[in-house]
DNA sequence: TATCATTTCATAGCTAGCTATGCAATGATA
DNA sequence: TATCATTGCATAGCTAGCTATGAAATGATA
């Protein structure tokens, strides 16, 4: 069978995501931040005050794994999860004056990590690399959320 | 600060890396195979009794984790570990013939997902992201390897 | 209103990545 | 040849993903 890992799409994402995950951590490691949080911070950046519920949503994870995180970042000072005061089953997570602080030098670090990852690239090889990326995962999620048990 | 994670070539990587992951895990589950062991299990198949350190150059992971992959290999009966004759040190990976017969469906799963997930992107943009993928990554490897206490 | 289903989250236990560290075998050298 | 540096690997302990399962709060209904 004529397989080749350098020619396969899945094999190459994985190796993109471990050199951006390598990168990034150590850019935002000095900040005391992991790679991890980085997602939720984001959302939390947008919109404070979400319910682990939409976090998990908006970034595409299992709920396990969010909760795992959150639970991090709350070790580490970063959020408070506070109970819904209508619906007691739900957690909203607040940002702490130290999280909303990191947002800058954060941003920044991500913003040179891209960068310097997709240097080798032309600018429009940039731009149409991140069309495709975005293409293949919207199309992806639509079939996902089309699934049985995983339609909202 | 203008950071839109839509736009972060890192952070969709990491999206499309765990979305091949989902994929990929689901398809080689039946095989008794996870997708750790798929990319040695690659290299192996390619040449066999290879070194774990040639093994850990080839698939850009650390040291420990190879270690690690290959322990969980050898305890679920897809590799042995034999000590190389003339030096101790080195431990040479063979597959058994469990390994050996998976080859096929194996890399059957693993083309079947590259497709389906590459199924919304037209041919020519098919070719065009995998060479993209290969161009950032080749370009990242050549920095990696000129840091100092990288270069071979 | 008591019961049952649903929703939201937490926890246990796994893989797969990482850094840091230790150990044994080998190689180099005084 | 005894000592010391280097090389190859294993182990400890962490993050970050996953599935499976349980528990508590809420909602629906007999």
């Amino acid at each position: 069978m004529d397989f080749v890992k350098e020619d396969s799409a899945g094999f190459l994402a994985n190796h993109l995501a471990r050199i951006f995950a390598r990168g990034l951590s150590a850019r935002i490691r000095p900040l005391g931040l992991t790679t991890g949080a980085f997602p939720a911070l984001l959302a939390l950046w947008e919109k404070d005050g979400q319910t682990q519920k939409q976090l998990t949503g908006l970034l595409d994870v299992e709920q396990a794994t969010m909760a795992n995180t959150l639970s991090r970042m709350e070790r580490d000072g970063l959020v408070r999860r506070l109970r819904d005061e209508t619906d007691g089953r739900v957690q909203r997570i607040w940002l702490t004056e130290t999280a909303r602080n990191l947002r800058e030098p954060a941003l920044q670090a991500a913003m040179e990590e891209n960068r310097e990852t997709l240097a080798p690239l032309s600018e429009t090889d940039r731009r149409h690399f991140i069309r495709l990326l975005r293409a293949i995962i919207e199309s992806s999620q639509a079939r996902r959320s089309a699934e049985p048990g995983k339609g909202d």
